[in-house]
DNA sequence: CGTGTATTTGAACCGCCTCAATCCCTGTGG
DNA sequence: CCACAGGGATTGAGGCGGTTCAAATACACG
């Protein structure tokens, strides 16, 4: 009964900056598991707020959709990712995987709540999921509010690659597209694709094919 | 010993947007009132994280002045908010009073931590106020992510005048200076200053001098 | 091998930034 | 009481970065 034991040992000793590596296994027995198709919506804009989620595999984009279509994406949610968190009845924001096969654990978010409730060890997990939502989230504030565009493309690609779990020798395979880049930077498309390639000259990145990205160690 | 009761009753009935109306009872007696200068640092950049805080009255700002001299506002806090939410073992951000005599409470992380674990009612309650930064956060980010200067100018101070306590009929006084909502929206003072004096042409606003602002109902 | 989508590149335009100057408001000292 | 100083706010002119529109290329899938 008492699940503390199964959690990872991490909520004292500080964990890594952005994710936890592993969904906490002291829900894995109330977690629903499903699989999604790319684009689909895991999580409707305005649905109704009964679940919290954990990207098991594959990656997710939380994002909304203006009146005018454009569209700005606030989070990428990669494995071990909560999403769902709201201090509203409905969720803001929709969440749409973005690979295909995309795996997401859901949670009753009242089960949830009781369970922070009866353990104090499952609320310090959930806390500190939390708190590492928030440093995500002002991060990539930083990066959208002060730095042009090559600039916020780097860091996009840094933060990225520090998150990615399976970070192969020869780089990284993005997850997402240009268009998901652009639109979480608050750019266009091809602004995109051109810092891209400026970052490519200068020797910043080096892309083997457009979805193979090594960041380079110096400049 | 059980402090539930002296709680702002509002965790599983859904509170307001962005924030609570008062800091939480049941911690005030752990609570180390100080009152701020103007621009005076209340949380330096990079200081270990010992506290977590929470305003009582005046006006904080959360940033991050780059190596560029460029500075990054991530957020506004407000009488309610809470800050030093950080999942690493120091402050990613500076916070600085904004208005003078600011008033925050501080407590220690620890005792915090300690109390959560012992008293449901509180993590809930401190739950609550996470996810109403984690709100927020998302909510900056649509602005800053999406809009063109103008908009970004509106949409600060509607989700302001949302926030502000003392809303008075005439409109709200704002707590921070041109600068401020410059750096917090990406953009120069003097686009802010356009964009404000365009929002007073084209109507959506009334200005009864720089810091008295009206919100018109319509357009 | 063809079709549709993703990516990349080019050219012209526009919004925002930079630099500069002026105005306004408040506080201070003569 | 007024002159002055200083910081915040505002306005103007010119340049640059990023967007938009258009088109070409690369790539995945049937």
């Amino acid at each position: 009964m008492h699940s503390s034991a199964q959690l990872s040992a991490n909520t004292s000793t500080l964990p890594p900056k952005y994710s936890l590596p592993t969904p906490p296994l002291a829900l894995q027995s109330y977690a629903n598991i499903k699989r999604w198709p790319r684009d689909q919506d895991i999580v409707y804009q305005d649905e109704w707020a009964e679940d919290l989620y954990c990207v098991i595999s594959g990656a997710a984009r939380q994002c909304i959709v203006r009146p005018d279509g454009r569209r700005q994406i606030v989070d990428i949610l990669l494995p071990g990712d909560f999403f769902g968190f709201t201090p509203s009845s409905t969720h803001r924001f929709a969440v749409q995987a973005v690979v295909e096969d995309t795996i997401v654990a859901s949670y009753s978010r009242r089960r949830i709540e009781e369970m922070a409730d009866n353990d104090p060890q499952v609320a310090r997990e959930f806390r500190q999921r939390l708190y590492m939502t928030i440093s995500r989230l002002q991060e990539h504030l930083l990066v959208v509010g002060t730095m042009r565009a090559p600039e916020k493309v780097r860091a996009f690609l840094a933060h990225l690659s520090e998150r990615i779990p399976d970070l192969r020798n020869d780089g990284m395979v993005l997850p997402v597209s240009r268009y998901d880049i652009a639109d979480q930077l608050g750019l266009s498309v091809e602004t995109v694709c051109r810092a891209m390639t400026e970052l490519k000259t200068s020797g910043a990145i080096h892309l083997g094919g457009p979805r193979k990205v090594q960041i380079t160690a110096q400049h």
